[in-house]
DNA sequence: GATTCGTGGCC
DNA sequence: TGGCCAAGAAT
C-alpha cells in the first residue's frame, strides 16, 4: 500500500522523541509500565513519575512485594487509578507464573489485567521486537486520513483495525514501522491542526489527495468531567493519598457537597478494591492497614 | 457497541 | 472560557 516503510522509518530515525521507555537499555518491564502509563495519559504527564517507578521497582516482582497503597501513592495523579492496581496485579502474575519475565506472546500478555489489545501487542513489538499490528489513536487516525480519506477515523473496531494495519506492515522491521505509525500521528498527522506540509507521506495520503474533506462520521459524545462520579472519586482518592493514617469519614464529607454522590463514589471505591475500610470504620488505601 | 473510569493542558 | 484531547481496558 501507500504508506512507504522505508519512507516512514527515515523519517522516524531523524524526527522520533527520545523517550526513555524507547532507549536500549529500557527493559521490557520498563516498556509494560510505560504503555500502561500512556493508556489515555499524555507523554509529558507520564515520563517524570515513569522514572520514579523504574528506579524503585526495578522488576515486576520488586513491584509484587509492594502494597497496593504504595502503589497507589506511586500513581499520583496520572488518572484512571485502577490501571495502577491493575499494574500491580500483572508484576505478581508475571512473578509468580512466569519467572519475573515479562510475557512475549500476544496472547500471554492478554492474559494479564490491565492488558487489552492494544498493550499486548506494544509490549510483543516494542519491548520484543515482534511482527504484529499495534494499533492506538494515533494509528488509527493516520490510517483513517492516508489509507481511507477520511478526515478522522469513526468508532474503533478491534478486528478491523488490526486487519488495516496488519495490511501495512513490512515483513522487515515491522516494530521500528509501528512505532513511526504512532509517532507520525502523535507529531505530525494530530488530531487538531495537522502539520501536512511537515509529512513524509503526503504525496501518498488518500486524504490530501481528496482535497482533506471534513468528517462525517457519527457524532462523538463529549466525555464531561466536572460533576461526574469521576470527578468526585478523584477527589476522595486524592486525601488518601496526602494521608499515611487511615481517615474518618468526615474527613472525606468535606469534598463534596452531594452527600447522596459521594456516599455512591466511596462505596464504588471499596467495590474496586481502590480503598479499605479499617477494623474501626475508617477509610485508607488498600493494604497499609488491618 | 455503548459506558464508565481521572486529570490537566491547550487553542 | 471551555470544549477537546491524550500510547485504552473492562464490563
Amino acid at each position: 500500500m501507500s504508506l512507504d516503510a522505508e519512507v516512514l522509518i527515515d523519517w522516524f530515525a531523524d524526527h522520533a522523541r527520545d523517550l526513555p521507555w524507547r532507549r536500549p537499555e529500557c527493559t521490557p518491564w520498563g516498556v509494560l509500565v510505560s504503555e500502561i502509563m500512556l493508556q489515555q495519559t499524555p507523554v509529558a504527564r507520564v515520563e517524570p513519575v515513569w522514572r520514579e517507578w523504574l528506579a524503585r521497582w526495578p522488576t515486576p516482582s520488586a513491584m509484587a512485594a509492594a502494597t497496593q497503597g504504595e502503589v497507589l501513592r506511586a500513581w499520583g495523579k496520572l488518572g484512571y487509578p485502577r490501571r495502577a492496581l491493575r499494574l500491580h496485579a500483572a508484576a505478581q502474575a508475571i512473578a509468580e507464573q512466569h519467572g519475573d519475565e515479562v510475557p512475549h506472546d500476544v496472547d500471554a500478555l492478554l492474559a494479564l489485567p490491565g492488558i487489552g489489545a492494544y498493550t499486548a501487542r506494544a509490549v510483543a513489538a516494542f519491548a520484543y521486537g515482534k511482527r504484529c499490528p499495534v494499533v492506538d489513536t494515533n494509528v488509527r487516525r493516520v490510517v483513517a486520513r492516508a489509507v481511507h480519506g477520511a478526515a478522522d477515523a469513526g468508532p474503533p473496531s478491534t478486528t478491523r483495525d488490526l486487519a488495516d494495519v496488519e495490511a501495512l506492515l513490512p515483513d522487515q522491521r515491522a516494530a521500528v514501522y509501528s512505532a513511526a505509525l504512532m509517532e507520525l500521528g502523535a507529531l505530525v498527522c494530530t488530531a487538531r491542526t495537522p502539520r501536512c506540509a511537515d509529512c513524509p507521506v503526503l504525496a501518498a495520503c488518500a486524504w490530501q489527495r481528496g482535497g482533506r474533506p471534513a468528517y462525517d462520521g457519527p457524532v462523538k459524545v463529549a466525555q464531561k468531567f466536572a460533576g461526574t462520579d469521576r470527578q468526585v472519586r478523584g477527589l476522595l482518592l486524592d486525601v488518601l493519598r496526602g494521608t499515611a493514617e487511615p481517615v474518618a469519614k468526615s474527613r472525606l464529607d468535606v469534598v463534596w457537597a452531594d452527600a447522596g454522590q459521594r456516599d455512591r463514589c466511596l462505596h464504588s471505591l471499596l467495590v474496586d478494591g481502590l480503598v479499605e475500610q479499617t477494623a474501626s470504620g475508617l477509610f485508607a488505601l488498600p493494604g497499609e492497614h488491618r
